[in-house]
DNA sequence: CATGAATGAGGTTTCATTCAT
DNA sequence: TATGAATGAAACCTCATTCAT
């Protein structure tokens, strides 16, 4: 899987003189950019070049196609909330359901709204470029991350860990995408994150057994 | 925005001969096969007539572009998920959030996962076409459907309908969606239904207001 | 080894329809003149359909990319020859020597010079495409036929075929090379056959066996 | 024509210093190995010089031009053959036919299979570049020194020695040629000398003209 | 009505060459 | 003098769309 991407879809030089990085990251930029004022139809090498005021040439001296460019562009935004949401979990282990989900969803809505343009025109990439393997490779990230954190909440324990952590995971991804879509009123970016909070608890009290030892008593979930 | 693709989106004429029903099915099937065999970047308007069976001058009888006929794929899709939802929610006005809840989720999942390779196609389709507007106005129509049914809800009410509403719909098309693109273990596909409604329902208690006793009868509507 | 090139190197559709025939036509003769008038190095499959008279869509209706266009007119050529040195071989078994070779570089030069700025022409491409497979084929055809005749010479018999075969095919492959590139006086033209003849007839009589039973004196060959 | 590119294909300047040597023979050794193990397609500039392990800004300073470095490689390589081939005329003159024959087929073989690698490369370049003029005047030169050690003969001499040198000439260049581009089993790279003196053996007492006693006598020069 | 050959704009990619460092 | 990043013309090839048959 990894091998068959190998040559085809990794960066053809690090930039590490000045020159170059700023030329990396105009071409960053420009695609992000082209992305959202052209739309993925129109999101070519030439328009990308040409709207990071270098030549196409150049930019096939970083990257050794388009596709490249787009996972490269889409690799380091997924790396960002991957990152984000990993760290954020480490640092809510041993402490109850409600302090790990405001962790999580605090993490998540603040890395993916960190550059609303970004993220808006990733997923319309995301269809363009096969990039099924790399949204399961960070999407799996995030599992274990969320999987491992709350394996150690104080005041609940799951029966079937995985399959809570999946919908946990898939509402605060599906509706994060729904407001960044703009499949919603403006006004739900400013609720999300409380309303993400509120559902997830909400789900994860229902669906926790009750901790025995503890001093907590059992709720009447069916 | 609408009027622009007016003319050039619609199909241009409808089949009602027995032969133009078949070819236009054999093209829309066609569509979906080639969209999952090749993928969204191999899609071409030969490419489907030539699976179809028939040639390309035939495909632009019935379509005057490729965009028309993504298009009219596309829709008939989401019309036949915003039609199956609006059925389930028509048919829970009045009833505790429970009930109304399983009918939704039913209903969604349901359409969602009649055709699932159908499903997998479009979500390809969805960004190559610029189908925002398509997307928003079925959204739309869901969301009204939710809405009008919580709104009868005889065990609860809402202070954030509309804000609410959101939160359910996207988490239902989120899962659901990351199910079918593979981002789950296949066994999810079997469990999505009754942790959507557990999701949803523990969701929707927790944000409900105290229903004092209200005039209203619960009437028994189909 | 074919395997390899099945796909690539194939044309794409074999003109049935009138039309087609002509365009497919038009394209291979256009390929000889640009290759003439042009160069290898500018031979553009747009320059090649511009003098066709077609549009480069039209050139790649039919060959799958340059590669199989060159091949195809390397190999129209090369198999003529090839079937006219069969043919003329088959014609002369069981002849004396001197005939034998009359016959041979007879239809060889004939096949050659029918079309000196084809035959030129593709000793251009020879070197682009990577024709070794095919030119290898081709001059295994000419060897067998070759060797097949010589056997059955009535005047001579020889102690290693190959090698024979080789020498008599190279030096009237190399010599009429030389000619037709304009490695020699134009008047060459016209005197390369017979003093081929000679050469051939020459060398094979040189190092024939004497042959016993037959009513023939033994030469002082060395 | 020879003005044209007089100054195009002239390299920039004679490596005088032991550096610029070691440079230029790099490249040169780089141009080759390029060659056979990546193509004349591939072969390019950015190539050479990695391959020669200097930049190309490097190697634009010792040739203007792609065609030039080219040019320079194939030179030398036809200059070598032809000098050989010349010395050993020279060095031939006023012997008998059998003689001169060894001598000039020796020096020819000789020369071509010393770098096998070399030659074969150059048969790709020949194309890619207009050679024609640089083959034409090397292949002047082997003519000129052969018709002029083939005038000297001491046990023959020839109605038309233009014709003669040109079919002796080309058998030598054909056969080799088709040996080193393995046209040929392996075994004909040993046996391919021999072979050739008994061809222009053969040949070339076939077409002599009797020597009637002439008044020349047989000088023994070195 | 159906066909499919033809079109050609436009996309991706390469590579000889230059020039600031 | 050497370097190698940048250039951009030009090559190859695709594919939505038309229209003569």
């Amino acid at each position: 899987m990894d091998s068959k991407h190998a040559r085809a879809l990794t960066p053809r030089k690090t930039p590490r003189q000045a020159r170059s990085t700023v030329t990396v990251d105009a071409v960053f930029e420009a695609t992000i950019q082209v992305l959202l004022s052209e739309g993925a139809q129109r999101l070519t090498t030439t328009r990308v070049a040409e709207r990071a005021g270098v030549s196409v040439g150049t930019l096939y001296q970083y990257y050794p196609n388009k596709q490249a460019l787009l996972y490269a562009v889409m690799q380091r935004h997924l790396e960002h909330v991957a990152t984000a949401v990993e760290q954020a979990c480490e640092q809510h282990h041993h402490v109850p359901l409600g302090t790990m989900v405001q962790g999580l969803v605090h993490a998540f809505v603040a890395a993916k709204t960190a550059r609303v343009d970004e993220a808006r025109a990733l997923y319309l990439v995301a269809a363009e470029l096969n990039a099924a393997e790399l949204v399961l490779a960070i999407s799996g990230r995030t599992r274990r991350a969320t999987s491992a954190m709350l394996a150690t909440a104080t005041d609940a324990s799951f029966e079937d860990l995985p399959t809570v952590t999946f919908m946990v995971n898939s509402a605060m991804v599906g509706s994060t995408r729904a407001v960044l879509e703009g499949r919603a009123p403006p006004r739900m970016l400013r609720v999300l994150r409380e309303q993400l909070i509120t559902l997830c608890e909400a789900y994860l009290k229902r669906v926790a057994l009750p901790v025995t030892a503890r001093g907590e008593k059992a709720r009447k979930t069916a």
